[in-house]
DNA sequence: GATTAACCTACGCC
DNA sequence: AGGCGTAGGTTAA
């Protein structure tokens, strides 16, 4: 087992991995305790996520990041936490706003994350009318169900399924797993990725709205959960998802943003949010109003 | 292009 | 307790 560590304090703006890991961007991490998405803080608990055949665990304790992996991590933990980004500069650099500062202001050191293309995009289309907690239960269960076994250090975890592992579930499977009507959409997108048809991937060489527009021909994906792919997965920073709460966040706080079509309000609200780091407001707006503090 | 119902179901709240 | 409304939307008319 390789381990390693990162003092918080060299790190710009910080790192909160409670934050960062359950403010709803993400649900390829799990946390040791069982308790992901119970609303408890972890103090010092492990998360574990499995890249590329990788388990790797990261928690903080006393200002220090640590993680411990079976493959020397330090690279993949800064690219799926985002250690490399500058926080404080994106805070500094976001527009002079009441609800941005308040957001910011409240929820110091959480980071966007990076995750998996097609993990994500399985998620996403999870969650639609979904509470966080019940699409966290419903990404591990098809890890549990479909995914390869990993260990670190005797402890077994399961990675996510890959598209073919996946494409070779059946929707009936996928109901009685508790998908519902998702099912079939799961299904469906698993088959055109691991048919070689086409690879969420391949957004990232395209400009940001043709790169949804992509994305929105996976059977399950609409606007919405193809902006949630670009931001937490694509690293395109100016994706701002439009879900319930932004809307409200639009009616009660921006409502000259509200264009009509989604593609048209999306494109003023990332004005409204600066542009090239949109995207880091919406997620803390989002996670602000959504917990409530 | 813009609207509108239908879709699964666990969980919180009355 | 047990029923009711809701939850980070998308699809098909």
């Amino acid at each position: 087992m390789e381990t390693g560590t990162i003092r918080l304090e060299e790190l710009s703006g910080g790192l909160d991995l409670y934050r960062t890991l359950e403010s709803g961007q993400t649900y390829l991490w799990r946390r040791a305790d069982g308790e992901m998405y119970s609303g408890t803080p972890a103090l010092g608990e492990w998360y574990v996520t499995v890249v590329d055949g990788d388990v790797i665990r990261a928690r903080t304790v006393d200002g220090v990041l640590e993680w411990q992996s079976t493959t020397d991590a330090e690279p993949t933990v800064r690219r799926l936490l985002r250690l490399d980004d500058d926080l404080e500069a994106i805070v500094d650099a976001a527009p002079d706003d009441p609800l941005l500062d308040e957001a910011y202001e409240a929820h110091r050191g959480m980071r966007l994350v990076t995750d998996p293309a097609f993990g994500t995009l399985v998620s996403f289309i999870c969650s639609a009318q979904m509470r966080v907690s019940r699409i966290h239960s419903m990404v591990s269960t098809l890890a549990r169900e479909y995914g390869d076994e990993v260990s670190l250090n005797g402890d077994t975890y399961h990675a996510f399924p890959t598209p073919a592992q996946l494409a070779s579930a059946t929707e009936a499977e996928l109901r009685d797993l508790g998908l519902g009507y998702r099912a079939p959409y799961v299904v469906r997108t698993a088959e055109m990725v691991a048919s070689g048809e086409t690879h969420p991937d391949d957004a990232r060489t395209l400009e940001y709205e043709a790169a949804r527009e992509h994305l929105c021909q996976f059977v399950g994906v609409g606007d919405k959960v193809a902006d949630c792919v670009l931001l937490f997965a694509l690293e395109f920073d100016e994706a701002v998802p439009l879900d319930t709460w932004l809307k409200t966040a639009i009616e009660e706080h921006y409502p000259h943003c509200d264009c009509g079509s989604y593609t048209e309000t999306s494109r003023a609200l990332r004005e409204e949010f600066g542009g090239e780091y949109a995207g880091y407001a919406q997620t803390y707006v989002f996670h602000h109003l959504r917990t409530g503090d």
